[in-house]
DNA sequence: TATGAATGAGTCTTCATTCAT
DNA sequence: GATGAATGAAGACTCATTCAT
């Protein structure tokens, strides 16, 4: 009475909640693109990699960008999601705790984001139609940036931070460092043909909140 | 009896030098990569760009890649040779102009160097070739990078930068927010459909510069 | 325990005679056929009108082609039932009042199977099995022009009609003429994007008819 | 110094002159539309029947679409001015021979000219580019039929045609019977699995000459 | 029997590369 | 060496048909 499920889900004894192979095939490409890219990824490649015949994409896609920016777009909502939920607390413990939470907190959003939106550029039609889906909810990339940029006015009213530091200077300096340690760690990982993630480098990120710290400190 | 040249090598008086028309491709090369980006780069269009027929690139490179590739590098030194002869002199001047200096140098080694290396993600093959191209010489973007650090570690011999510091968690804050600055004005550009650059925002920067420079000074 | 009904059926109150979905696939085929023409019509847009699932088609029919033709040929059938009974009777009121009734038969049988036969042209296979299932039967498109041409030489026979007249040229004539009007008008509405039937152009018809009875009325 | 031309040009030792490869494809393509309609027509065939490589289609027009139309439009423009040509002269010898001659001009044009467009209907995208590409110049094939009117109304004003048929009316009877000539000849060919064109049904066209010269005729 | 998702061959088109001239 | 048309292997997408439910 139902339709005949895919041949993968029915072996995988997967979930036979409708939409499953719908969340399969999101699943499978948010897996390609942060592993290869963008660029190189066809249709073939999303069907052959999900076990599924070439055509299915479009019983639940308008077409292959559509799948790309759905996989996108929840994915960049989840380390969103994750990146608020770890940031610290203003006021909260000492500052130079709370630095170090948010430099992690950063840094994972980073490791997260880079090799998923690096592939966007230059693809002029896809870019586009991510930034204006990314612009109209609130749980887009820029939502990590401005709480962080929040977290750092806020401690600054509790003068934990001196007047004189600009919040968003503030901000563009630990995403700027943490992106680029994304970008070099993909690049390394392309160069070793070594897939997996480096653990977080944590002392890297200890000499950055060091230096952060000095600049945020008000002089006594 | 000497081979044939290009028609708009002719055209245009150009120097009758052999490679003549090979520098011209790559130039034409490094313009449209500048201008579109890599993923939209076609062999045809960069030989309707330089007015040459579609077949003279196999006569002077392997194939696109190797064209494309030797643009890249040949411009990536380029921006090193330049932001090598822009960065600041360590004890030179105050700490805040060298720093000042040292930023915009920075920055505009990260406009040039962003849109060039953007397309290149995800293109495993380009990459790999690229970064091992680079780090054969010792010109690659990565002496930037180094150059910044000898900076900052000399002005910490020098005694105007505190010791705790560490100098390349300095310079990965500096190259970080940079590059960000690049990535984000490549954004916008491809959003407004304004493909002109902006002015170097020097407000912004200044900004960075002021925190920096809490974060530098010695404890007095 | 008795098999499942298309829930269309159920729905509508339609009969629960077997064949009544096979029926109704008919119709709509029919009706879209008429409406958008063989080339856009696929099996999901047939399922779609019909409200019912893809696949029942299946159980009804051998396929597509099947189904098409079985539409097409009873439409035909019913066009060529309207034309029989809508045509003059031989001797009855004038000639001119028969040859006027017969041009508007003719006109409308015209304007109903134009639209369905024209997108068989160079479908091959869909042709030749459409002309031999209505070679098979008395009730195909020829029996409507069998029919003019008998009305014309019983007429004749009748002495209302000149000898010299070759009945099945006349009928070539009629016929010919009212199908153009049926092409034009198809291209008139593709052009216009007014999908709206014109009413029957009856001053064109006229002038037809004047022309025609000239050509048939015996030498006084 | 001059690329190299296909294969197929120079096994046939065809012309050297520019655009052979391009009528070479307009040729080919108008020989498929005539023996097998526009439906089943694809891009490899043409290739393929061409002696050519599926993309060189590309280097010479824009898309199919394009091919298409100008093939069309190409056989059109021919057929019209060999109908021009062929037509004859008003007052000019006798009414009889004046209208077989152009009875027969009429139906070769329509055996021409109906497999060709057969195909088109139901293309809404080519049917509208075809009828607006025909309506710009004047050599579509409602020139044709405007000649038709214009002949008799010459004819008319000549005192050799009754003064009450309508020159329009004369031309619809005549091309409608002439083009449902050509449509039956293309279905019994279908039929037959005999591509080879009927000589011209001179029997046939006799009997409608006769016709319509008992139509046209001024009452003596 | 009805359902509708899955299948995969086939369509048009692009583009890096080759090669006769 | 230069030319630019020819080549053909992909790529994204469509759609008649199948089949587990």
């Amino acid at each position: 009475m139902s339709p005949r499920r895919a041949k993968v889900l029915r072996d995988r004894g997967d979930s036979d909640s409708p939409g499953a192979l719908r969340r399969h095939l999101i699943a499978v490409t948010q897996h390609l693109l942060a592993a290869h890219g963008l660029i190189g990824l066809t249709t073939r490649q999303i069907a052959r990699e999900a076990k599924v015949s070439d055509g299915v994409l479009y019983n639940h896609f308008a077409g292959k960008d559509e799948l790309v920016l759905t996989a996108l777009g929840e994915r960049a909502t989840e380390l969103v999601r994750d990146f608020l939920a770890a940031r610290p607390e203003p006021g909260a413990a000492t500052l130079e705790q709370n630095l170090a939470q948010l430099a992690r907190a950063v840094l994972e959003f980073s490791a997260g984001i880079v090799p998923l939106v690096t592939g966007l550029f230059g693809q002029a039609d896809l870019l586009h139609a991510f930034l204006s889906g990314i612009h109209a909810d609130q749980v887009g990339p820029q939502a990590a940036f401005a709480a962080t940029v929040e977290y750092v006015a806020a401690e600054q009213h509790l003068g934990r931070v001196a007047d004189d530091v600009d919040p968003v200077a503030v901000a563009q300096l630990l995403f700027g460092a943490c992106q680029l340690h994304g970008l070099v760690s993909q690049l390394r990982s392309a160069e070793d043909e070594a897939p997996e993630q480096d653990a977080v480098p944590a002392a890297d990120l200890d000499a950055i909140v060091v230096v952060l710290l000095r600049a945020l400190r008000p002089v006594r």
